[in-house]
DNA sequence: TCTGGGGTCCTAGGACCC
DNA sequence: TCTGGGGTCCTAGGACCC
């Protein structure tokens, strides 16, 4: 019999931060989203004074004030890094893992009918915060939707729980669909309308009525809550689709040579990653918006550039992402974000290689560059973006050390 | 005053063709 | 004057996720 698991860092960001601040267990402490912008990770105590995910940090200042709450800015290099360790002390237990998240992956569990699943989990668990340090949930169900709702469950129980038949049957009454994987808003909605509550009503209607109303999207989660295995735990790293980098500006901005600023730097940083994972861009769309809260939220654009050639060549992507500005621009708009996306990633060696073209003068002096700037720090050499003005720069006060990281960084203990 | 960033997948409808 | 219908492909935008 084949289980489907699901580890899930409890708190994740804020278990980074706690791991090299052990001052702070059991202390309130939640880490902010960037720009300082909202709460994205709460400890315990956080969620206990009614605080919710995702609310503007300024809207709760006053509640945290008297309860000295620590307060973090998100420290992505950190996280990445014990993500990885996390990640590789799951997949040392197990055959199959796929990464679902920074901090949740999928993984299958073998199991005969001898096994004591829930142990087996348990061991997964205990192993996972010994190497890493980092408490963890595993919920093991049948196929991945299950195991998601297990993993709910577990973290109100002892960190681990196994949803068989059994239970979901009893379950099924109580669960709102509200908290079933892939039902959101608007799907919500639209089932509320229809008299479906809870998973029972929605498991009580005919396939064929579900896909009609819900499109496959409902039928495959009709199929999954039934117990079946329709979307499988799949260990191959699938090439990306897209890769974004996009910022809001920490005040609106009118300039555009400013956003054009902006546009270079993100075009710098994805291209840097594109190649760092070997692949090249058929394409990038470019966007600017204004605040999503305010009066201009439908002045927001976008454009698409395609590339005579998919390349990861940053001088490339600049000549042609100003022309394109020109035409989505518009004077009057207080833009608040900016950000481009590369789309129609493919691997790079699959990529013939034009003869008599410059390409590999310019790989070599793109790879100097990438190398120059791993070693010295993301912003020692520029490509575009002259940066002239803070102006569009984000904020991040209150950032921890890269501990594990940056050299000058690592902690020192003393005996 | 102050509201994140980075993804995936699906679908309606336009463009185009015969 | 009168101007089809059906298929495919593509894309922007919606919905959802962490």
């Amino acid at each position: 019999m084949k289980y489907v698991g699901l580890m899930d860092c409890n708190n994740f960001f804020v278990s980074c931060e706690r791991l090299f601040r052990p001052d702070l267990q059991n202390k309130p402490t939640l880490v902010l989203s960037s720009n300082d912008g909202c709460v994205v990770a709460r400890s315990q105590e956080i969620k206990d004074m009614g605080i919710p995910m995702g609310v503007p940090y300024f809207k709760v200042k006053d509640i945290i004030k008297d309860s000295k709450t620590a307060v973090f800015s998100s420290n992505f290099s950190l996280y990445r890094d014990l993500s990885a360790r996390v990640y590789d002390s799951l997949s040392e237990q197990v055959p199959t893992v796929e990464q679902y998240s920074i901090d949740e992956s999928f993984f299958y569990l073998n199991a005969d009918s001898n096994t004591d699943v829930e142990r087996e989990a348990l061991s997964i668990k205990n192993k996972i915060e010994r190497q890493t340090g980092i408490p963890v949930s595993i919920g093991v169900a049948s196929n991945k939707t299950l195991a998601k709702l297990a993993s709910k469950f577990a973290k109100k129980d002892k960190g681990v729980f196994v949803l068989d038949t059994e239970k979901l049957q009893k379950l099924a009454l109580e669960v709102p669909l509200y908290d079933i994987w892939g039902i959101g808003i608007n799907l919500n909605k639209s089932l509320q309308s229809n008299n479906i509550a809870n998973v029972a009503d929605y498991l009580a209607l005919d396939v064929a009525v579900v896909r009609k109303l819900y499109g496959v999207v409902g039928e495959r989660l009709w199929l999954e809550l039934s117990g079946k295995l329709i979307n499988k735990v799949c260990r191959k790293k699938t090439i990306k689709q897209s890769i974004t980098h996009s910022r809001s500006f920490n005040k609106a901005i009118f300039t555009k040579s400013v956003i054009e600023d902006a546009l270079s730097y993100h075009t710098r940083m994805a291209a840097e990653d594109l190649r760092s994972v070997n692949l090249v861009a058929t394409g990038v769309k470019i966007f600017i918006m204004p605040s999503r809260h305010g009066d201009y939220v439908l002045q927001g654009l976008s454009a698409n550039i395609i590339f005579d050639t998919p390349t990861d060549d940053t001088f490339a992507m600049l000549d042609n992402i100003n022309k394109v500005l020109n035409g989505i621009y518009k004077a009057s708009v207080p833009y608040k974000k900016a950000g481009i996306t590369l789309f129609g990633l493919i691997d790079k060696s699959s990529l013939q290689n034009k003869l008599f073209n410059n390409t590999v003068d310019k790989n070599i002096l793109l790879n100097t560059l990438d190398n120059l700037n791993k070693k010295f720090g993301k912003d020692f050499i520029k490509i575009g973006d002259r940066q002239k003005s803070k102006m569009w720069q984000t904020k991040a006060d209150k950032l921890s050390p890269a501990y594990t990281t940056r050299w000058s960084d690592i902690p020192i203990v003393s005996a």
